[in-house]
DNA sequence: GTATCTGCAAATCTTTTGCTCATCA
DNA sequence: TGATGAGCAAAAGATTTGCAGATAC
């Protein structure tokens, strides 16, 4: 997998999401292409509010419930990706050891778990141009096993 | 470090608690101590409203603010922790390729990185246990260069 | 032509805040 | 007693939804 430390091709990116959207039965719209487009070209993983005042530039009628109903379709049809793996609601936590989590993708409960064998890991050499690492944490994302006996049935 | 596979004590835990709490000079009141219990008592990372339904069956008046600020105090003491690194806010990526991230905790600023390392790592035999991994993902918390340059002068 | 999408407005949900009274140290 | 915390109510911020008109295929 090429790294994305050089400029991605940003109307090749559109042409994929294009195609991606036909495959997938998404009307193509002009709205749908300047959000997946603000995407594409930011590095800096946007909120909607953040894409929404960047598009209403050139398209001064898009409304933020249209961004975040094209963001919510196109995570649903895995053209784009959300940072976090919880949905918006603060989750905590007593245990204030190092440690890492296992999330269920299926109903968001969390099972905390230690790992030295990663804690003695290095971390890659570009990290250092990034800054300066406070805490290294896991996240393994799957389905829990009550969660998945279910989906077995 | 214990693995906190096996129940946690609770009432040491809340003795602890009280202690480190007159050590950072916050007053020790039920609704905290409540707060913390009911924290302590779950493994199931819970959330705001959680907590408080299950404190007010002990404890009638107790309201939802109240669980909101002393979380929000507990936090910033280091006596809890959030499970999410990033505020409320959604967050989106349209590089929907296995990457990794860099969390800047002071400016909330996100760095993509690959690590293949990481990738070759075998996940702890416990983690069978849990559930089935269909995503591990590490995420790196810290200072980027631009805040830890500020925070230097 | 028709299912799907957009814009608007209003609603919902989570979290924060100002104020006043109560309480812990 | 004096600073800090709690409760109430209202506000703020993020996200979702119902509906009527518009548009992609």
């Amino acid at each position: 997998m090429m790294s994305r430390t050089s400029l991605p091709d940003v109307s090749q990116q559109v042409d994929e999401f294009v195609l991606k959207c036909r495959q997938e039965g998404l009307k193509v719209t002009p709205q749908r292409i300047a959000v997946f487009r603000s995407l594409a070209e930011s590095d800096k993983h946007p909120s909607a509010e953040e894409i929404h005042s960047r598009i209403v530039e050139e398209m001064p009628t898009v409304s933020l419930d249209t961004v975040y109903r094209t963001l919510t379709t196109l995570l649903e049809h895995g053209v784009i990706r959300r940072v976090e793996s919880l949905p918006n609601v603060g989750r905590f936590d007593s245990n204030v050891d190092h440690h890492h989590h296992f999330v269920c993708t299926a109903c968001n409960s969390i099972q905390d778990f230690y790992w030295p064998d990663f804690d003695a890991l290095k971390p890659p050499a570009e990290i250092a141009k990034m800054g300066t690492i406070q805490q290294p944490y896991v996240e393994f994302r799957g389905l829990c096993r009550a969660c998945k006996d279910l989906a077995e049935g």
